[in-house]
DNA sequence: CCTGATTTGTAACATATGTTACATTTTTGT
DNA sequence: ACAAAAATGTAACATATGTTACAAATCAGG
């Protein structure tokens, strides 16, 4: 088995694949192979173990009430599936995933699991890294889904890459990526920091933001 | 001091005050009392240690660039504080704490309590069944949030609510705070509804609602 | 350095939602 | 059962954003 990848995954982060040999001689676990285009699980089917992606790509596909393919998340090696579903009140599988290479599942149990992480605490701290990291995550997301313009998305987001000191900031991402990140259509992302150029509240010059009025952007925020 | 509140607390679940007791015996803590008016946490400062409100009520509060407070949330006993950012790679209060009224607080440090969740699984399930909950809450608004019409997501909320089965749900919390989950407005929720009435939809009558046309709810959910 | 591909800026127009205001209905407390 | 409060249904109007399309600018690979 291809400890090597599975010490690059999150889960065993700082832990050598000599290491990993060993704790797996410690804890029941299963492997599972799957063939392209295997479904894997089943979208509330409840999850009670732990899925870690040895080799292979799958992907979650959520699928609406006529039957049909809505969106699709792709998790390669070496990815935990559904980790933050493993626990809480709603332990199912929000997804069907499906295998979309052939590739290796490793398979422990959630009792099973439980008892490694109460015995390795790298393992525990990684795990909890894990799903708190995706927690921090989406309230991130939420912060700027909440905002209800655009401008006020954009004068959070610069902001905040500002910093106090800050004057000027450069996007690292494309306007494409952060109209999808807002949930909002790309020309209106251009068009607001446009807008907000002739404002007077900063300079554009394509990924490079010059901040002139750092109140009134502070006001934006504020919808 | 109040195990018997202590008790009540998610991460307690199942514990009872005596139990507790002699788990806090084994583990070093502290208890931090504090006055209405207090600033318990800063934003921005890191979270090292397990903070549980034992009795009176915290809130927390963003601190807008111009020193403003903008949004708050109050966390009453026997809540938790910061639990999704003990962890993860942004450890840090995204909000200020403040003491609403008097009361105490129960500090762990993070190691210790790292110990404790490797020597007691009843805690260790309940953490992690805390900070996945978060998780899960914080997905399912996401998917809300990401309908780009209002009657897409109330097509998802009613389909969801009714499962495979019913023909008819009836909505257990107000407009009002079905427009905030939804992040919009409420006389949009209430035309929105009005108009997939007269689609020929549903039937609305008052929180009760006819499914008619199951079919075109899906639809409306594809945007 | 050149060429094709990606990204950005901008425009015109359509439309969903916000805002404000009020009447009506339902719920709550006594 | 009643009065007060809360929630709902609607309307008119303002506006932010979506959509589509295209040209200009920038980037990446050979």
């Amino acid at each position: 088995m291809d400890y090597i990848q599975l010490s690059r995954a999150p889960l065993f982060k700082g832990i050598s694949a000599e290491e990993i040999g060993i704790i797996l001689s410690d804890v029941p676990y299963r492997i599972r192979k799957f063939m392209a285009g295997t479904l894997i699980s089943q979208s509330g089917e409840s999850v009670n173990s732990l899925m870690v992606v040895i080799s292979g790509v799958v992907k979650g596909e959520m699928v609406d009430y006529a039957g049909r393919v809505i969106k699709i998340e792709d998790i390669p090696a070496p990815g935990a599936l559904a980790s933050a579903f493993m626990f809480g009140n709603r332990n199912r599988f929000p997804v069907n995933v499906i295998a979309v290479s052939e590739g290796e599942l490793l398979l422990i149990d959630k009792q099973d699991f439980l008892r490694l992480l109460m015995k390795n605490g790298v393992i525990l701290v990684n795990f909890l890294d894990m799903i708190s990291n995706r927690s921090q995550f989406l309230s991130e997301k939420i912060k700027f889904l909440n905002f209800k313009t655009i401008k006020g998305k954009l004068a959070q987001f610069i902001l905040q890459k500002a910093g106090k000191e800050l004057s000027s900031v450069s996007f690292d991402i494309t306007q494409n990526d952060l109209a999808d990140f807002f949930g909002v259509a790309r020309p209106s992302v251009a068009r607001a920091l446009g807008e907000m150029e002739h404002e007077g509240y900063l300079e554009a010059k394509g990924k490079n933001i010059r901040i002139i009025d750092k109140e009134g952007l502070a006001r934006l925020t504020r919808d």
